[in-house]
DNA sequence: TTGATATATGAGCAGTTACTCATATGTAAG
DNA sequence: CTTACATATGAGTAACTGCTCATATATCAA
């Protein structure tokens, strides 16, 4: 069934079909791809690492980050879309923590592995 | 030394030190930023899911993905780049395969997380 | 109420991304 | 050599990103 030679009309068909058989759903696919995002940007790992540890108001994350407020609080709008995160009001602050197990997770992984690169 | 109050000049100064011991160095985070953008897109995503199971020349990584020999010679060039892929000639043909396990293993333990809920 | 503080958000912009299309390069067969 | 095939790549483009700046909203204090 499987040719010798690539062509538009003629692959290697059974090699095709095997691989297919691996090949996730589009739909997982895109799950994927907006977990793994979301540490996709040093910022955002950057945020992670500090509400791993604890949960923290807008002003210190942007103190601890060296960032504007509006810079941290436009990023946390984004970790707040993907589910990442979560935040709670006290008083004029507002507190943001993980919200993502998988992500803290997928993070502490991700740096096990820079660390023995 | 912590104020009561967040403002420029006078932030929880406790509570930042403390979190600044758990920020990620920048250049540990802008790493860990490109390992997961290498998962970050869906096309990627998809890749990686055909080669994490065997090596496969670029027309029938084509045929498998639906999309043109272009895209994804293109793809797998950023990938490359990333050192995400190994590449060997055979005749006319280049098979693709993945070079790095620990993408391998973020990819199948983001599957996991994405597999129970 | 008025003013200060803490956060959120819209507009705008420069940089990036993921593709298409055309073409170049490399390999094998005739 | 010439031709066909397999892959790579440059240019162009529309969409997206991560910021800045200005401003809006929400809470507390006086």
């Amino acid at each position: 069934m499987s040719g010798d030679q690539c062509s538009t009309t003629y692959i290697h068909e059974d090699r095709v079909q095997d691989a297919l058989s691996f090949l996730v759903k589009d739909s997982t696919a895109e799950l994927l791809a907006e977990t793994f995002k979301a540490l996709s940007d040093p910022t955002r790992v950057r945020m992670v690492s500090l509400l791993a540890d604890a949960e923290l108001c807008v002003c210190d994350l942007a103190a601890a980050l060296g960032m504007s407020q509006s810079a941290v609080s436009h990023q946390l709008r984004t970790l707040r879309d993907m589910r990442i995160v979560r935040r709670r009001r006290d008083g004029r602050q507002i507190f943001y923590s993980l919200d993502d197990e998988h992500v803290a997770d997928l993070y502490r992984r991700g740096l096990e592995h820079v660390a023995h690169g």
